[in-house]
RNA sequence: GCGGGUGUGGCGGAAUGGUAGACGCGAGGGUCUCAAACACCCUUUCCGCAAGGAGUGUCGGUUCGACUCCGACCACCCGCACCA
């Protein structure tokens, strides 16, 4: 070996050396230059829960190579970085260690930043911002205040999960098989007026547009299409026999009016106001539906729970036989939130249905059969695809061959003509309740004064900043105990009222940060010139977790602030294109505590099944997403210290394609760094050389080199990133193997840099500098591919006898078709195989393969 | 329960309906070395000495040809509106 005893890869030294270089040079500042396309590049920011893992390694790699391979490309990019920095964790820690969450918050953010930089990611930092900051939520109450004059928000009642022990609102995770996680009391569902943001107002476009969204994965915008669950459906009102007085009807909305002759009962909501009203009277009732609130309010906790009802005795008429009397059941799988709350059940046609009027024996008429069966249904529900034919028995028009399509259009015309309700459309989407009983997230601007009611807080006030004295040595919202911040003037008349004490839902927080990362200190949310230059975001990158909501709350509030002349009507769909990445998993480690409940432990703090501290055994729960709140994450840090930045980059974005889960394992790591320091040392090799004279093997690393170029960029621009790196492995195989000369390894040695920048920017930067490059190589222009250097003259086409590969020719790569068949028909195995006879059928595909057909 | 997705060697994975296993890891063999590390070369889907045969979660279908398209099933993952 020829290289010196002290060349060596050292990242640190490196590293170190091109983040300074880069921030002298201000690389990555985003300017706004009207020359020049703009490109803006986004990742889900994070949540500061106190350390970096792989999942946000890998995401915002994923979004580097993005941003630096558009800046090489020519584009003015924006590629941000900011927290998203309030919610629950915050509070928690401040309960179970002390603190205030305030300091928690800002000294994890602290922690991360400097856990990230040493990543080398291309960030404008300057633009940082956390969403606790009083400059960030502050132009957030100003946009909730314009939202509520816009009609876009409103209060009303809702159900939150009530600890009736630590007198507290728990979070849907806070509830654990019904009981509260601290307390361990059966939790209640309970009724508090809450801020509602009105999404139900653009049900129908946020359906509509999904169609525009061509760039989002077509598995997200299919969530999205179901969650919004657009439907058509009938609206009717069933007139009632012995109800209490104002009952004497009630609102059905099914789906299946066509089967309304095979109804067989009727149910309501524990929810219901009928069922509210017989809870007052009836001891029964009351029981029941008391029962019923301890499911969850979740719809999960609800559709797995066992499917009962309660007899009210109240009957209804069917409206088209006044003989026909039926039931009239509470049950608890129905959801006041969808339709009218009351439905009616149609057994022979739906599970749900059926395995209820059997555990109550009431009568399953069939409405309808297959064409080729008629077997009443006894156990399982005949539910065909809406657009089969079937046969109707109990259709409105008789016997009749129709699909439930044709069946349900014509009952609500049928319906309709004799007066009994109307078609309409319904959204399965539910308006957006904000309001949280909690300290850390954004005051809601409002004011409750005697004389004026709710009002909204004067603009000049803001920020209702959060005050600092709270503490959290009791559960509940410190918010509403405070002895002076619930103080205030009513703006409007001047007299002494109260201050709203819930704050936002931490979904607002998200919903709009990426349009003030385009002017993050501008004292209105956004400034129109700069919204204008870097909206919409051209590239959005996270987790496939954040399909439904993140992604659609953030949709409705693009609408909302173009309505209230906070974002141009252009960035109305804020994300230009979206890719969901997949996540890095890993186990869980859990023991009990004297309560019998989880205690989640770090994968530091583990060894060999072990808790390094005590020595306890620990319970290991298959891989699952990283995710703070089961600890299961790993730390980036110690790998970054190892091998450095590149070599941590390198290995994240090989191996898995980045869509799909990675499993954390700590095996590849010194592969990849081996690999970068082959290929530095590689570098060394070739600046070494002398320029040479050229030969034919110039012109074989020319045309890798060309095919390198051109497979590295596609699969860039189509996300393969671990294709990228695989094209990378192969052409630094050829040339490290190459005897060209040196200036043509020189010239090849420069490109490879060019093409592995995005992935290993400070690798790329030293080779870059070492062979000679201007400038630094994140500047340079990205490489062309010159289409005469990828043109092959001659090519093997494999042979296929009955589609199995037997044999291959060689052939010019433009050889005619007829050509190509005599040749296929001389080659030994197919001689062999036809024995004399005729191929029954050849096809000859160009370029691809021939397959004889025997 | 409902909605969405994924499934290919020992492992991560590649493959516009056209040579299944690119590239990498691991493993085995070799060169170099006093030795080790590094580096380099070769082998590596399975069965078989070979000829050959089988093979992309399972079962079926469409096609000259299926990892790819269709149907059913199995397993795992994500979401289910107060985790972020």
């Amino acid at each position: 070996m020829s290289s010196p005893t002290d060349a060596r890869y050292s990242p640190q030294a490196i590293e170190a050396k091109w983040q300074t270089a880069w921030d002298a040079a201000e690389v990555f500042k985003a300017r706004r230059d009207p020359a020049r396309p703009k490109y803006y590049v986004l990742e889900m920011f994070p949540y500061p829960s106190g350390r970096i893992h792989m999942g946000h390694v890998r995401n915002y790699t994923m979004g580097d190579v993005v941003a630096r391979y558009k800046a090489a490309q020519g584009f003015s990019v924006l590629h941000p970085m900011g927290w998203d920095a309030f919610g629950m964790p915050a509070e928690n820690a401040a309960m179970e260690q002390g603190g205030h969450p305030k300091d928690w918050t800002y000294g994890n953010i602290a922690v991360m930043r400097d856990q990230m930089k040493p990543l080398g990611l291309s960030i404008d930092w300057s633009r940082e911002f956390a969403t606790c900051d009083p400059e960030y939520y502050g132009q957030q109450q100003a946009m909730f205040i314009d939202m509520l004059e816009a009609g876009l928000v409103y209060r009303k009642n809702a159900v939150v999960n009530w600890d009736p022990v630590d007198m507290t609102v728990l979070a849907n995770e806070q509830v654990i098989d019904g009981k509260g996680w601290r307390s361990g009391a059966e939790v209640e569902r309970r009724e508090l007026t809450q801020w509602f943001f009105k999404i139900s107002d653009y049900s129908e476009e946020l359906l509509e547009a999904l169609d525009g969204l061509e760039n989002w994965p077509e598995k997200v915008r299919l969530m999205q299409r179901n969650w919004i669950g657009q439907s058509r459906g009938l609206q009717f009102a069933f007139s009632t026999i012995d109800a209490p007085e104002g009952f004497d009807r009630i609102e059905v909305y099914t789906t299946r009016p066509d089967t309304l002759l095979g109804v067989s009962f009727v149910a309501v909501s524990p929810d219901h106001p009928l069922a509210k009203q017989l809870e007052r009277h009836d001891a029964e009732v009351a029981a029941f539906v008391a029962d019923c609130r301890k499911i969850g309010t979740t719809e999960e906790a609800l559709e797995k729970a066992e499917k009962k009802g309660f007899d009210t005795g109240i009957r209804v008429r069917h409206p088209f036989n006044n003989e026909l009397e039926l039931p009239v059941y509470i049950a608890n799988f129905i959801l006041m939130d969808y339709g009218t709350g009351a439905i009616f059940g149609c057994p022979a046609h739906d599970q749900r249905d059926l395995d209820f009027a059997r555990k109550y024996g009431l009568p399953h008429p069939d409405v309808f059969f297959a064409l080729d069966k008629d077997e009443p249904v006894e156990t399982l529900a005949f539910v065909p695809p809406k657009t089969e034919r079937v046969r109707y028995l109990r259709g409105f028009a008789g016997e009749e061959i129709q699909t439930g399509e044709q069946a349900v259009e014509a009952a609500i015309a049928f319906c309709e003509s004799q007066g009994v309700g109307h078609g309409v459309t319904k959204y399965r989407l539910r308006d957006w309740g904000l309001s949280r009983q909690r300290y850390w997230g954004c005051p809601i601007p409002i004011v409750h004064c005697e004389t004026c009611g709710v009002v909204p807080e004067a603009k000049a006030n803001l920020p209702i900043c959060l005050p600092d004295d709270v503490s959290f040595d009791q559960p509940g919202n410190p918010l509403d105990r405070h002895p002076t911040w619930t103080r205030c003037t009513c703006p409007k008349c001047g007299a002494s009222a109260r201050r709203e004490t819930d704050t936002m839902d931490t979904f607002v927080d998200s919903s709009w940060y990426y349009a003030r990362f385009t002017s993050p200190r501008a004292p209105t949310p956004t400034e129109r010139e700069e919204a204008d230059y870097w909206m919409n975001v051209d590239q959005y990158i996270g987790g496939i977790e954040h399909a439904i909501l993140h992604l659609l709350y953030s949709r409705f509030f693009a609408r909302a602030m173009v309505k209230t002349g906070h974002l141009p009507e252009s960035a109305k769909e804020p994300f230009d294109a979206l890719f969901t990445q997949g996540m890095v998993t890993h186990e869980i480690y859990t023991t009990r505590d004297d309560k019998g409940r989880a205690i989640y432990h770090l994968p530091e703090d583990v060894e060999d099944g072990k808790l390094k501290a005590t020595g306890e055994p620990v319970r290991i729960i298959p891989s699952a997403k990283m995710s703070k709140s089961k600890k299961n994450v790993v730390d980036p840090v110690n790998i970054i210290s190892a091998y450095g930045a590149d070599t941590a980059r390198w290995f994240v974005m090989s191996d898995s394609p980045p869509e799909r889960d990675v499993e954390w394992t700590s095996a590849g790591a010194e592969a990849a760094f081996k690999h970068l320091a082959r290929v530095w040392a590689l570098s060394e090799r070739i600046a070494e050389m002398e320029e040479g004279a050229p030969s034919e093997a110039d012109t074989d690393l020319m045309r890798a080199m060309h095919t390198a170029i051109a497979d590295v960029t596609k699969s860039i621009e189509n996300f393969a990133f671990n294709k990228a790196i695989a094209e990378l492995y192969a052409f630094n195989n050829t040339l490290s193997r190459s005897t060209a000369s040196g200036a043509a390894q020189k010239t090849a040695m420069r490109v490879f840099a060019q093409l592995m920048a995005p992935m290993v920017p400070h690798l790329a930067e030293d080779i870059w500098a070492r062979q000679g490059g201007a400038g630094l190589v994140a500047q340079a222009p990205w490489p062309k591919a010159d289409p005469a250097m990828l043109v092959q003259d001659t090519i093997t086409l494999p042979i296929q006898i009955n589609g199995k590969r037997r044999s291959e020719i060689e052939v010019p790569a433009d050889l005619a078709k007829e050509e190509v068949e005599k040749l296929a028909l001389a080659d030994d195995a197919v001689v062999r195989a036809l024995e004399g006879r005729a191929p029954k059928k050849l096809i000859v595909v160009p370029g691809r393969i021939v397959n004889v057909v025997i």
